[in-house]
DNA sequence: AAAAAAG
C-alpha cells in the first residue's frame, strides 16, 4: 500500500483534520468532522462555526488526558511509528533514535525527583510547572490578565482597554513571541522527554541557560536591550539580524577598491546563469533566448547618461527572462546618505544605530523607487543589505501616508513581509522592528510552530507591519483573525524561493488578499525569471535593480570540492570539524542532519542540529547555540540555507551536494560575511563530479577539486584554512 | 527533499 500523504477520503488512514492541507480552499467547510462528540475533531453540524476551538477548560482537560509517561510510546520507538507527518507535535521525539544518550543518565522515573544534575538547579522546579502561570513575572505586564485558565476567549479580548497604554514597547516584548508559550509547552506541546534529553547534558552550563524561558532564544543575549542601546558601543554590538549580514562598515572592502577593479560587465552576470536553470516554461515558449544571446547587450541597457532609467516591461516574458536590471555600482553611492534617498530623520538615526550609517548599493538603488511607490525587484548578493533596502523605505512610506498617529486598536496591518522560514522571519523582524518603532509603528511576527495566542493578541491591539511565514498567515486569515485588505506594501524576501513549488500557491493566495494595486517588493540574492508568474499577476511596471561588481571574483569565499568515497563521509566530516571556529554543515535530509549531529556529539564535538523535525523552541534554541558559540557545529537542512545570519561561520560543509546552483550560492553565503574569509567544502562521490562541474559553472564559481580519504593531511589542512 | 498551520 502506497504511503500516500493524502489518502483518499474514506481511506483507512483518512483523517479529516488534515484533509484541507494544501488545498486551495482551506478552512474546508465540507470536511467531515468526527462523529463522536468527545473527539477534538467533532463537528456539531451545520450551524457550528467552521472550526470549533477549544476553550481553556477543554485545553486543560486535554492536557490531563495525556497518557502517563509510562504509557507513551516506548522511548526506543523508531520513527516509523510516528503518526502521519502532519502531527508534528505529537510525534515521538527525534531523540528516540539516540540510544547512546539514555545510557548515561537516570531513568525518567528517577529523574523527576532526582537531585540536581551537575550545576543545574533542581528539576523539582520543572515538575512544579503548572504553578508557573501564577508566579510568572513576565506576564505581569499584562497586569489585569486573568489566570490562564480563566482567560477570556480571544474574541473577548478586544474589550481590554488598558492595553494600548501600558503596553511596553514592542522592542522589549519581542523575545516573548519567540518563547514557546508556557501553557502550550507544558500542557499540549510539552517537549517530549526524548526531546529534552538531546540537549547536550554535559555542556549545558546551567538550567537557566538552557530553558528557552530564561534564555530567550536569540534576542537579549546577543545584543544589548533596546533600552541599553544608546550606551552600547556600536562597534561592539554583535550582529543584529540581517544588519550584520552585511559586511561591517569598517571591514568591508572599500568601495574605492571595488570600483577600480575592472567592473565585470553586467551583461556577463547573473542573467546568463538564469537562463536554463529550469526546464523551459510554457510562458517563455520559443522566445527563450539561447545561451549564445547572452552577450547581446541590447537586452541590458545601461543607465543612460541623463540618468533615465530603462523600465521593466511587466508581463513581457522575454525581458523578465533576462531580468533586465539597473545596475548600481558602489561608486554610484559614495557620499550618498540615507537622508538623501528620502528617508526621514528618525529612521536615518535608527539605521545608524543599527550599524548602517550610510547606504549600501542595493539600498541606494531601491529605496528611492520604493518611496516613490513603485513595485521593485531587487537582487543583491547574500549579505548585501537587502533587509534594510526594503525595510527602511517601507516604514517611511507607512509613516508618510497616515503616520503613527493613528494607533487605534485592531487597526489593520498595512504592510506584510513574507519569508520562507520562521528563522528568517524572526531575523527580519529584528531589523525592521527597531526601524518601525523609531517612528512609532508596530510590527508583529506571524509564523507557525508557536502558539498563536500572542500573535493574535498583538493583531488585536493593532500592528502596522506583519512579518511572517505563509502557513500561519493563511491560518489566521482563515480564522478571521487577520485581515490583509489594508496591506498596501508587500515584500517577498527570497522571492525566487517563494515561487518554488509548494510555496507559490500559498503566496499567491496571500497576495490576493492584500489591497488591490498595493505595492510589491521582491528581493533575493538569486532573483530570476522564476518570479515571472508573480510579477505578471501582481506587479506593475516594476523597477529592477541589482548591484554590479558583486561576483565571485570579489568574494572572500574559498570553494573546495572533496571527492570522496561515500563510506568515508562521516569520518571525513568529523575530521573537517575538528577545528576552532564555527562550522555549518548542510545535509539534504532532516534525518541525516539529526544523525550527523548526534554522531559528532558522540565524537566529542559540540554540535547540534537545525531542521524541520524539531519543534520551534528547539529550532530557535539550537540556532542560538551556534550564534552564542555554545556549539561550534550546526548540522542543518536547507532551512538554514537562505538568509540566516550567524557571525563568524568560517566553514560551510555540504555533506550532501546541492541540486541547484542557487542552493549552493545561498548555502555558501552563510560564510565569508562581513568581509571575512570563509571556506566552503562540498563532499561528493566521484560519479557526481560532472554534475558538480555544471552546477559550479552555472553559479560562476571557481572551485578546486581534491580527492581525499580519512586521515589525509589534506583534510586537516582544509580544516585549518 | 525541504519548507510552510493547528487553538
Amino acid at each position: 500500500m502506497p504511503q500516500s500523504k493524502n489518502p483518499a477520503v474514506g481511506g483507512k488512514n483518512y483523517d479529516p483534520k488534515y484533509s484541507a492541507k494544501g488545498a486551495p480552499n482551506r478552512g474546508g467547510s465540507n470536511n467531515q468532522g468526527s462523529k463522536s462528540p468527545g473527539h477534538r475533531g467533532f463537528r456539531a453540524d451545520e450551524g457550528a462555526p467552521k472550526k470549533a476551538r477549544w476553550n481553556a477548560d477543554e485545553r486543560a482537560a486535554k492536557a490531563n488526558d495525556r497518557p502517563a509517561y509510562g504509557d507513551r510510546p516506548a522511548y526506543g520507538a523508531g520513527r516509523s511509528e510516528r503518526p502521519a507527518t502532519g502531527a508534528r507535535t505529537e510525534r515521538p521525539a527525534y531523540n528516540n533514535d539516540r540510544p547512546a544518550r539514555s545510557n548515561d543518565r537516570p531513568s525518567y522515573g528517577d529523574r523527576n525527583n532526582s537531585a540536581p544534575r551537575g550545576d543545574r538547579p533542581s528539576y523539582g522546579d520543572r515538575n512544579d510547572r503548572p504553578a508557573r502561570s501564577n508566579d510568572r513575572p513576565s506576564y505581569g505586564d499584562r497586569n489585569n490578565s486573568a489566570p490562564r485558565g480563566d482567560r477570556p476567549s480571544y474574541g473577548d479580548r478586544n474589550d481590554r482597554p488598558a492595553r494600548s497604554n501600558d503596553r511596553p514597547s514592542y522592542g522589549d516584548r519581542a523575545p516573548r513571541t519567540d518563547r514557546p508559550a508556557y501553557n502550550n509547552d507544558r500542557n499540549n506541546e510539552r517537549p517530549s522527554y526524548g526531546d529534552r534529553n538531546s540537549a547536550p547534558r554535559t555542556e549545558r552550563p546551567s538550567y537557566g541557560d538552557r530553558a528557552p524561558r530564561t534564555e530567550r532564544p536569540a534576542y537579549n543575549n546577543d545584543r544589548p536591550s533596546y533600552g541599553d542601546r544608546s550606551s552600547a558601543p556600536r562597534t561592539e554590538r554583535p550582529s543584529y539580524g540581517d544588519r550584520s549580514e552585511r559586511p561591517a562598515r569598517t571591514e568591508r572592502p572599500s568601495y574605492g577598491d571595488r570600483a577600480e577593479r575592472a567592473p565585470r560587465s553586467f551583461e556577463d552576470r547573473a542573467p546568463r546563469r538564469s537562463n536554463d536553470d529550469r526546464p523551459p516554461r510554457r510562458d517563455f515558449g520559443n522566445d527563450r533566448p539561447s545561451r549564445s544571446d547572452d552577450g547581446d547587450s541590447k537586452f541590458y541597457p545601461k543607465r543612460s547618461e541623463n540618468g533615465a532609467k530603462p523600465t521593466f516591461a511587466g508581463g513581457d516574458d522575454v525581458v523578465l527572462e533576462r531580468l533586465e536590471a539597473i545596475a548600481t555600482t558602489a561608486s554610484d553611492v559614495v557620499g550618498v546618505t540615507f537622508g538623501d534617498l528620502g528617508l526621514g530623520e528618525n529612521i536615518v538615526r535608527e539605521l545608524a544605530a543599527l550599524g548602517a550609517p550610510s547606504p549600501f548599493p542595493i539600498q541606494a538603488a531601491t529605496i528611492p523607487d520604493v518611496l516613490a511607490g513603485r513595485d521593485v525587484l531587487g537582487r543583491g548578493k547574500t549579505g548585501s543589505g537587502k533587509t534594510i533596502a526594503f525595510g527602511a523605505p517601507l516604514v517611511e512610506k507607512l509613516m508618510e501616508n497616515n503616520g503613527a498617529k493613528d494607533r487605534k486598536m485592531a487597526r489593520k496591518p498595512r504592510a506584510l513581509i513574507l519569508a520562507p522560514t520562521r528563522e528568517l522571519a524572526l531575523q527580519i523582524d529584528r531589523t525592521v522592528q527597531p526601524i518601525a518603532r523609531s517612528v512609532g509603528l508596530f510590527t508583529t511576527q506571524i509564523y507557525g510552530g508557536v502558539p498563536q495566542y500572542r500573535q493574535v493578541s498583538a493583531l488585536q491591539r493593532g500592528v502596522d507591519i506583519i512579518i511572517g511565514t505563509a502557513g500561519r498567515i493563511e491560518d489566521l486569515i482563515d480564522q478571521g483573525r487577520l485581515d490583509l485588505s489594508e496591506v498596501v506594501v508587500t515584500v517577498l524576501d527570497e522571492a525566487d524561493y517563494m515561487c518554488d513549488l509548494g510555496f507559490l500557491e500559498p503566496v499567491q493566495r496571500i497576495l490576493r488578499q492584500t489591497k488591490k494595486g498595493g505595492q510589491k517588493l521582491l528581493f533575493s540574492a538569486t532573483l530570476d525569471k522564476g518570479v515571472a508568474s508573480l510579477v505578471k499577476e501582481f506587479l506593475t511596471n516594476p523597477a529592477v535593480h541589482e548591484v554590479a561588481g558583486e561576483d565571485q571574483a570579489s568574494s572572500t569565499i574559498d570553494h573546495r570540492v572533496l571527492v570522496i568515497e561515500h563510506r568515508d563521509k562521516s569520518r571525513i566530516i568529523e575530521e573537517l570539524v575538528n577545528r576552532d571556529g564555527k562550522t555549518l554543515i548542510f545535509s539534504r535530509t532532516r534525518a541525516y542532519a539529526e544523525q550527523l549531529a548526534e554522531q559528532l556529539e558522540d565524537a566529542g564535538v559540540k554540535a547540534t542540529s537545525l531542521h524541520g523535525d524539531l519543534n520551534q523552541a528547539r529550532r530557535t534554541r539550537n540556532l542560538q547555540m551556534l550564534t552564542s558559540g555554545r556549539v561550534n557545529v550546526l548540522v542543518a537542512t536547507d532551512v538554514a540555507a537562505r538568509g540566516i545570519h550567524v557571525d563568524d561561520i568560517d566553514l560551510v560543509i555540504q555533506a550532501d551536494a546541492p541540486d541547484e546552483y542557487k542552493t549552493y550560492l545561498h548555502r555558501s553565503g552563510r560564510t565569508g560575511r562581513a568581509g571575512k574569509t570563509g571556506t566552503v567544502v562540498t563532499l561528493i562521490p566521484k560519479q557526481r563530479k560532472r554534475r558538480m562541474d555544471e552546477l559550479l559553472d552555472r553559479a560562476e564559481i571557481e572551485a578546486s577539486y581534491m580527492s581525499a580519504g580519512p586521515g589525509d593531511a589534506a583534510i586537516q589542512e582544509l580544516a585549518n584554512v
